[in-house]
DNA sequence: ATGCCCCGTGTAAGCGCTTACAATTAAGAT
DNA sequence: ATCTTAATTGTAAGCGCTTACACGGGGCAT
């Protein structure tokens, strides 16, 4: 049994291919019956159209890419996967598959000679996360491909981007921390100063401590592991012995305080409050559980690929941007009581 | 700056389109110098082949499929993860795209509707873990597609599959709880009966027991989630209050087996030691840091992928199967003493 | 020399779809 | 009754690649 074509359908309805491409395509000029009739062969039939065929008539690979920056010895991070999810989700629905490509710091430069980003291989570009070099953007933007940022934004460039509302989770984040539990003395952990996502997240915890008179104390980080959480609690032990809470800049570098607190002796949240970022799988079960803020991942994926697929098939629309929101997620690194309920993600194999 | 065609290097080099056709895919029959000149005018106006009129051309889509069970309103897990990681790398050099579909319990029987299992929009499909339905396999293996199993096996059939030593994974563990710590009653924490690792790693645990002459108590869970690992501890607190250590079939459950131990006043590994399988990433940040068993999962999916590939290039080979070995991780939940040296995966945002 | 075979290459017919343009028809305007 | 015009449909030319087949020209045996 052969894959039927548009062929076998126009032959049956007796009309020619022409009619029957436009009838599926959803294309005016068909009579209202006509169209009926193709339809009901089709599904009769058990048509599907021949992407490949449909690629090469029109210049379109109904294909997305998704560009992750991606330290070499590092697996894929749970942050990754979750937007990828909803990327994947969105881009079936309409049509489209997803390609994956991950690109080392390294050979940021060398990337650009891809396959993925050979001209035609993809209709469009979906880059994830801020740590992908500015430049690198650029030249991606400034040639044929339209692309889209996921939780990034080159500020000087109208480049479309899609992200989370960082200033406003780690605001509500500190001010938990200042106004229930009373802690003043906040030191903010930061990744890279030129990452958007830390200087926004930067900004949230400034404007919090701005309101009660406090200077804020930032410690920044060159990336943002586990590791790295854990040395720049030493470091803050060091610079500000007066400490009360560390709000950091996403849950990986908090659980790394939290373990260097325990190296160090001292107690979470009792002596010292600490929060992170991201909502991690294994937040609720680390000890203790990790008071954060969540990012609606999946959501950010879903968007994005709406949108991207949106500019191809319509066009583009400089500037477009869209900010989700946040939500706080109380568990007891901030010094607050357990809670009943709890739910654990993540299943295995 | 149009993207160059074969039509392009043709006139260039002054051959026809098929010389240049078979020069390209290193077909025999074309003049050594003829070929050197061929390559050399394609790098030079940086040719790409359009995927699209290849796949009409060959009737190839040059895409992989990948399907995996997926309990719905769970996230992705990072099991599944690595896999496709391994087999993302291994496709894309060999210049195949992978696309990904989800399957749920519940539409199982719906899925073969599913555009991706429609033929001819992959060129084979990898089925990951032992939740698919075998019917659903079954159908999908008597179809048109070749299709490769991952960490699942169907023995009577001859599907090809690779697999990871689960047997010996199991056991090595258990011998570890036996020997080292001198631990003889111990309960495994399974998952559904038919599940194919979970009865291959229950096999390598009853190896293990039967050596000393020690009779297998087990423990059936209808999934592998945290949730159900507390529960099953429950369980096994009722019916073997004397035992002294679990061999869980998956790190997820006993994580879940040690957040109920806590919630029980009972001390791990102290009291009772606990053990799992997968070696997840969070596994030495949890308290205790998890002993567990690593598979390969980035290498199971390179194997997959290499392998799927051959057989849609060189034609099927049934019954191939592969066995990765796996490597014990010896943290502190088995009872021994803390390391100093740790590595955390993961980063964040 | 003549015939054969093989090597290297060209010719051209698709693969299944889209789409500019032409053709047909019916309806409305005069 | 004739001319426009719009609605519907058909014709056919690609899109860039592969590949069966044809073709020409040595080299070799006879």
């Amino acid at each position: 049994m052969v894959k039927p074509s548009l062929q076998a359908i126009a032959e049956q309805v007796g009309v020619s291919t022409a009619t029957v491409s436009r009838a599926l395509n959803d294309r005016a000029g068909v009579h209202p019956d006509t169209r009926a009739e193709i339809l009901r062969i089709a599904r009769e039939l058990g048509y599907t159209p021949s992407v490949a065929a449909k690629s090469l008539a029109t210049a379109r690979t109904f294909t997305l890419g998704l560009v992750t920056y991606q330290q070499q010895p590092q697996p894929i991070s749970s942050y990754h996967t979750h937007i990828v999810q909803g990327i994947d989700l969105e881009a079936r629905q309409r049509g489209y598959h997803v390609i994956t490509t991950f690109v080392d710091g390294e050979m940021m430069s060398d990337a650009l000679r891809m396959p993925i980003f050979t001209e035609s291989r993809v209709d469009g570009l979906i880059l994830v996360g801020p740590a992908l070099e500015a430049s690198f953007i650029i030249q991606l933007y400034t040639s044929h491909v339209p692309i889209l940022l996921v939780d990034n934004l080159l500020s000087e460039t109208n480049i479309d981007a899609i992200v989370c509302d960082n200033v406003g989770g780690t605001y509500e984040i500190t001010q938990h921390l200042i106004d229930v539990h009373g802690l003043h003395k906040l030191v903010f952990f930061s990744g890279p100063k030129d990452w958007f996502s830390s200087r926004e997240r930067r900004l949230g915890y400034e404007q919090a401590l701005a309101e009660i008179g406090e200077s804020p104390r930032v410690i920044y980080m060159p990336d943002t592991t586990v590791n790295m959480g854990s040395k720049a609690l030493l470091q803050a032990l060091d610079h500000y012995p007066d400490m009360q809470g560390i709000v950091a800049v996403n849950d990986a570098t908090a659980v790394g305080a939290i373990r260097a607190c325990k190296e160090n002796g001292i107690d979470v949240p009792h002596q010292l409050a600490v929060v992170g970022f991201d909502n991690v799988a294994w937040g609720p079960l680390h000890e203790p559980p990790l008071t954060t803020v969540r990012m609606f991942k999946q959501e950010l994926g879903i968007q994005a690929a709406r949108h991207l697929i949106d500019m191809i098939e319509r066009g583009p629309s400089p500037g477009f941007q869209l900010r989700l929101g946040t939500e706080l997620i109380i568990r007891e690194s901030c010094g607050c009581p357990p809670s009943e309920e709890m739910v654990f993600p993540d299943q295995g194999s």
